[in-house]
DNA sequence: TTAACTACACCGACCGGTCAGTACAGCCTA
DNA sequence: TAGGCTGTACTGACCGGTCGGTGTAGTTAA
């Protein structure tokens, strides 16, 4: 294997574990697994890696990191509440599936989440500060946050019809809320 | 051991699973863990629930049915909206770590949700019926809906000072909604 | 006596992590 | 320029441990 080949192979492991999340579940996001979708050795995750907990924070990170930057390339003029609605419709490093399996480790590791909070209240404090009503800005802002879990976990599953109504009417909110 | 506590064992293995997931998280829900807390073995465990998937649904179904339980007994006024507000409110046999314990085991197991689903789709058709403004009522609904994530996962993590504020708003919209 | 219930030993599968060893590229030195 | 050395990137066997579930014998209340 040539040289450029081999050093991607970090980067291959980390893409091989998000498609078996995707498709297959956390559960199913064993270390093994992992290997033999990069088409590698088990030895080999762990020599990247160290270990599972670490990869799955590198998943986190990964999906951190393209979430924040669909909201940091929003225009300038954009509100903080518009730019927190499309960055969650553009990031597409940080599908549903990935998200749910993220929380759902979570739920066993708590402080695996602390980056996601951060940058969760940074944006909430973001929105907050450039609205004249506070409170509604903090519901719309949940509203956001809402249809995220909502498609996360298939909750309610609004046809893409009803979405993009809503979506709308989020933006439209967000222009309101300004003034 | 007399009848009477023999016969109550199937509630008492639901409560030590609870205790469990509450406090140790689900990763801790195991059947040996279970029937420790519940002080009968693990045979025990097995005889009454046949198996851990069904003993989860178990815990999954009075968790709802509380939920149910405290939607329906909002008096015959109250709005939709509100009623939904006030029932995660008001319920404590669905605490938010039980919650997140639940939505975490159901990414590796989508059809757990099921009932949750219908639950929450119901509940949604409730609050639009009754709205002049159907898709502001959405709004509102994924605004609640998005409180009781961000309380399960600990995102924002609001102020109860906050909390009340935003509350009290929920509920003025839902008096606002029906006219 | 029977049916409900419980205890306990045990099985098989799986999983994370360790570790000794391999392959190979680049570098230094005699 | 040949030979030795080093660091990187693996491989795959293996270990310790966990967990869900089974099989079975025993106990107890009706």
């Amino acid at each position: 294997m040539a040289l450029a080949e081999r050093t991607n192979n970090r980067a291959r492991i980390l893409d091989a574990a998000r498609r078996i999340v995707e498709q297959r579940g956390t559960a199913h996001l064993t270390i093994e697994a992992v290997a033999a979708e990069a088409a590698l050795s088990k030895g080999g995750v762990i020599y990247h890696y160290g270990s599972k907990r670490a990869l799955l924070a590198a998943l986190r990170d990964a999906a951190l990191e393209d979430l924040s930057a669909r909201y940091a390339e929003q225009p300038a003029d954009t509100s903080a509440l518009a730019a927190w609605l499309r960055a969650h419709r553009a990031s597409t490093a940080a599908p549903p599936a990935l998200g749910a399996a993220m929380l759902a480790n979570a739920a066993e590791d708590p402080e695996m989440l602390d980056p996601l909070r951060r940058f969760v209240r940074a944006r909430l404090n973001d929105v907050v500060a450039e609205a004249a009503d506070p409170d509604l800005a903090r519901l719309m802002f949940l509203a956001v946050l809402g249809l995220r879990f909502d498609e996360m976990f298939g909750l309610v599953g609004f046809r893409s019809e009803e979405l993009n109504r809503l979506e709308a009417r989020l933006e439209a909110f967000a222009e309101a809320l300004g003034t």
